[in-house]
DNA sequence: GTCTATAGAAGGATAGAC
DNA sequence: GTCTATCCTTCTATAGAC
C-alpha cells in the first residue's frame, strides 16, 4: 500500500512465471496436453524445471490453469447486440460474420480443440470452455431473441432453442471440418455461410404477418 | 484353395493380432493416445509386448491402423433416404433421428473425440473420419434433396449448402455439449431437436407456391 | 510367432546449494 | 526464487531363447 501507486492486479506475477506461462501456453495448444514435456516447457521459457515447479506444484495444475484462464479471457469476444436496432437481419449477419471467424480464427479453435481431446481427464475444462464460449453467446443471443419477439420482430417460439439453431446454422459445415484439422473455409465460404445462415433463420422465424 | 471352404477375407488374421487390435481400440478410444501404453495394451490383450511389435512396427502405426478401420466400418452407418417417399418430413425426420442418436452415441463421439485429440499428429484421420462419416452424409443427403427439388418438393438451392445446413441444425445445442464432456441431452430433447430441425428446414425450404 | 528380460531414452518431480 | 544435478518411474522398442 505504501510503496507502489501502480495499479497492480495480481502481485503474484512474477516476470519468471509470465513466461511459463507464454511458453505452456503456446506448447499446450499446439501440441496437446501429451505430447508436450515440462523440459520442453522449460526450455522455451528459458527457465529450469525446478522453477517452473516452484510456480505451479504439477503438469496437469498448470495445464488446467493456463486453459481455464484461456477459456476466461481469450473466448470472451465481445458480443454486438444492440437493443435498438429494428433490422434483425443487419443484427444477425453481423453476429454472425464475427462470430464465424472468431471460432475459425487460430486461437479460439486451438483452444476448442484441446480441450475437446482433454475433456476425459479434466472435466472441468469442458465446462469452462462452455460457459465462457459457446454458452455465454448462447445466453445473449438468446435474450435478444426474447426481447425481439416481444417488439413484434421475430416470430414466438422458444428463444433458447431458436438461438441454438441459428449458431447451429453457422457452424454447419466448415467449423466441423476445421476441427478435424481439415482446410479451414474460405473467406467467400466464410461470407456465404453467414449469408445463407441468416436468410434461413428468418425465412423461419420471421413474425407471421 | 484346397484346405478349406470357409470364405476367409482376412487371412492375415490370426486370433492375437485380433486381441491386441481390440484391447488397443479400446483403450485408445477411452484414454487417447498419449495416455495409452504400449504395456497397458499388450497386458489387456494377454500377450507380450515382442507379440504386438511382431505384428505392428510401431504404436504410432497400431493407433493409426484402429482408427482408420474404426472410421471405416464403425462410421459407416446405414443412410435412410428412400427415393420413392413423397413425405419429405417423415424422411427428414427419421434421418435425423437416426443421425442425431447415431453421433451422440458412446462409439462414434469416442472417435469423433480422439481424431480431435490426434488431428495435428495424425492429420490424415481427420480426412478419414469426415469421409467416411459426416462427409458421406453430406454427400448422400445433398444428392436426395437435388432429386427432391427436381421432383418440385422443395425449393430449388443450393443443395449442398442445404445439407450442411439441415445436419448443422440437428447438431445445435446438443452435440457441441456432448463433445466437450458435458451431459448429452435426454431422449426428450433428442425428439425436440429433431423435430425443430425439420420443422425450420421446412419453412425456409418448402416450395414456393 | 511368442515369450522373458532388458536396453536405452525420456518422462515428471525433487534435493540441496546459492 | 532460481539454479544444477539427479532420482525414480515409465515409456517405446528390441535381443535372444524357444
Amino acid at each position: 500500500m505504501t510503496e507502489s501507486t501502480a495499479p497492480v492486479l495480481h502481485e503474484t506475477e512474477s516476470p519468471k512465471r509470465h513466461d511459463i506461462l507464454a511458453a505452456a501456453g503456446m506448447l499446450f495448444m499446439q501440441l496437446g496436453y501429451g505430447a508436450t514435456s515440462v523440459d520442453a516447457i522449460a526450455r522455451a521459457a528459458l527457465v529450469s524445471k525446478a522453477t517452473l515447479y516452484a510456480h505451479f506444484p504439477s503438469k496437469e495444475a498448470l495445464f488446467a490453469t493456463i486453459i481455464d484462464d484461456a477459456c476466461r479471457t481469450s473466448l470472451a469476444a465481445p458480443i454486438l447486440l444492440p437493443e435498438d436496432d429494428p433490422d434483425v437481419a443487419r443484427v444477425l449477419r453481423t453476429l454472425g460474420d464475427q462470430m464465424l471467424r472468431f471460432i475459425l480464427e487460430g486461437r479460439a479453435l486451438a483452444i476448442h480443440r484441446v480441450v475437446i481431446a482433454e475433456a476425459a481427464r479434466f472435466p472441468e475444462l469442458g465446462r469452462a470452455f462452455w460457459e465462457n464460449g459457446p454458452g455465454r453467446l448462447r445466453q445473449a443471443l438468446s435474450a435478444w431473441m426474447q426481447r425481439q419477439q416481444d417488439a413484434g420482430r421475430l416470430r414466438r417460439v422458444d428463444a433458447g432453442l431458436a438461438a441454438d439453431q441459428f449458431l447451429g446454422l453457422l457452424r454447419s459445415g466448415g467449423h466441423v471440418r476445421a476441427t478435424l484439422g481439415l482446410p479451414p473455409p474460405t473467406e467467400a465460404e466464410i461470407d456465404r455461410t453467414v449469408q445463407a445462415a441468416v436468410d434461413t433463420f428468418l425465412r423461419a422465424f420471421a413474425p407471421t404477418g
